[in-house]
DNA sequence: TTCATTATCGCAAACGTTTGCTTCCTATTA
DNA sequence: TAATAGGAAGCAAACGTTTGCGATAATGAA
């Protein structure tokens, strides 16, 4: 409030005798000053401790240096580990970012989306909640001009920067593994299916089965929120089965864990009975009982691209709506390590 | 770059014939104005979907409603549920967050205290990294007029708001368990020690030893940093100790997983032949195994209150020193459940 | 009718910059 | 010597608000 008055480009001014503009341009490094008044700007400024004013730089340049990043939420450690990517890349640029996050809520998404908006952020980088339906908030930040990346949890239909791991590969890969492990029952924990993500892993798990002439057995996918209440629940479903699996391709590694844990309890054995493969290879993952499978999904990378995809957008004048997809990879460990059956 | 130029305060005048000092006082809500014309502007602004420029309005007023928040990584669970904290406490006051990490370097927080300095922050929020040795930065801050809170870690010479935990007594807490579960010889792995929470911790485990009548061996604590990569090398080299120990109070509950691994891995057993108790309780603690007991550190409220007690000193002109202490809670599991003896 | 009061509104400065244009001065050239 | 070029610097507007003060008109009272 009662902020010290901090120097301003007038204190420079007025001290040396000479206009605003001049000083500015000494500043600024523009032309049109004698190199000795330049020498001398520079040295006072130095010396007062001269910080230019980003607000009223803002206000006349019609640009923040501000990057507005929406998630779910920061406690999902993939998204944190993303928000650390995208942030390094940012900073190396000169810009900042300010963080919303959803919970999930498309209702708190809109309004985080107002509100970055209202903040005259140079743009916007998002991966959407899981109730996310519309895009029309997208659209109009799309067409309020604001620069707009996707990453990860996407909105495929619209014209804008994606960057994206390669959900279905990845699941294909992680549902193939478990065939060849000899699994031939194997049950997978979905996502929400309005998620382009969910769909696409689901697919992946599908056609992996099918390319392994298994037949996909509706009752052995379970269509879960992300909220992990109920993974108990679900798991003792699909081991009271007449025919329980004997695979589990899970939503995540926490479930994963939980999942296991529950497993273990009912008495059967990880993965002589039943194999488990989590997804996004937490690091807890190495030291679980057994050690998890897991895919791994580069999330600071997935971040730092988004970054780097929106600066590339914000500085440069004509949008380019390029499409990346980064590779996973299969850690493998015990929990699906067995002899073919 | 080429942003759709949004309505302004001039277009609503304009378009009404009137000047722009009526309509924003039609629009803030102050005296002066005929309802009518009131009527009709705020009809104008609504159906032109007016926003205040807020950039406009922090150079007027000189407050930007944003308030930084510096921590040492996001991806650190615990800091990451304090973010969540901060955000629902600011968003409900109006305020928005601005996150820097500074990656547990002194050099990198410097930087990010200047560049929410040049931001104009109306306050900042902080704990600081393991690094931070000195408190000239935060003097600094304080000297310009900028409403400074620390949390968790917090620098405890400086006259600011400060919230943390009971660190002194969870450590006590902790230690004192591992004695009445029978343990005689209780490594303790400690931060470092410029942290006032390790310096905190530490004495706490040691007069709960004292408290009990046991002696405080030296060469049974590990100063470590928080990185996690010779959490081996250390666990290894007390086991391998003449007189190994029979208890370990970690460094928090990541720390300790990878312990345990490295325990079982030698062939003992946990609890019988060694308790283990983290800190921070960690979501996948209750599914280890054996389960991990451990101290927890309310984050979130951590950084609510740490919110609250910014926004107070932001909103009102007179600062109070307020300490906060939030208590922590012993959550016992199987890795020290044993019979006593 | 005249004066004072009040309601309503506009003017213009201010916040801290940048920048197009103008101005002034010096030095070069013919 | 006069014309001109060009270097160096200032003026003022602009970005979108808020707000103290003055202006105008209408209202009421005398």
């Amino acid at each position: 409030m009662l902020r010290s008055n901090s120097v301003t480009i007038k204190d420079i001014a007025k001290k040396l005798g000479i206009s605003t503009s001049t000083v500015s341009r000494a500043l600024t490094n523009h032309s049109d000053v004698n190199p000795k008044t330049k020498e001398a700007v520079l040295e006072l400024a130095q010396q007062l401790d001269y910080q230019p004013n980003s607000i009223a730089l803002s206000l006349r340049k019609k640009q923040t240096h501000v990057i507005g990043v929406i998630i779910p939420e920061t406690v999902n450690r993939f998204f944190s580990k993303a928000i650390g990517g995208i942030q390094d890349e940012a900073s190396k640029a000169g810009y900042n970012i300010m963080v919303c996050q959803s919970n999930e809520s498309q209702h708190i998404e809109f309004n985080n989306i107002q509100t970055l908006l209202n903040s005259f952020v140079d743009g916007i980088i998002i991966s959407v909640s899981k109730e996310t339906s519309s895009e029309k908030p997208f659209q109009r930040i799309m067409d309020k001009g604001v620069p707009l990346v996707f990453f990860d949890r996407v909105v495929d239909t619209l014209e804008t920067p994606k960057v994206m791991s390669d959900n279905y590969e990845a699941a294909f890969k992680a549902t193939s593994h478990l065939v060849e492990m000899g699994c031939s029952r194997i049950a997978r924990i979905s996502g929400p299916l309005n998620l382009y993500n969910s769909r696409w892993r689901l697919k992946g798990y599908q056609d992996a089965l099918l390319h392994h002439n298994l037949e996909v057995n509706e009752e052995l996918v379970i269509y879960s929120s992300y909220a992990a209440s109920n993974v108990r629940e679900y798991t003792n479903h699909l081991l009271d089965l007449p025919e329980p699996p004997d695979g589990i391709f899970a939503i995540n590694d926490q479930g994963a864990l939980e999942m296991m844990h529950t497993i273990k309890q009912k008495g059967l054995r990880i993965p002589e009975d039943i194999c488990v493969i989590g997804f996004n290879n937490d690091y807890f993952s190495a030291f679980t009982e057994p050690s998890l499978s897991s895919v791994e999904i580069p999330a600071y990378e997935l971040g730092r691209i988004a970054a780097e995809l929106l600066l590339k957008e914000v500085q440069l004048d004509n949008p380019v709506y390029e499409k990346r997809i980064v590779p996973s990879k299969l850690v493998l460990r015990d929990s699906t390590r067995r002899i073919k059956g």
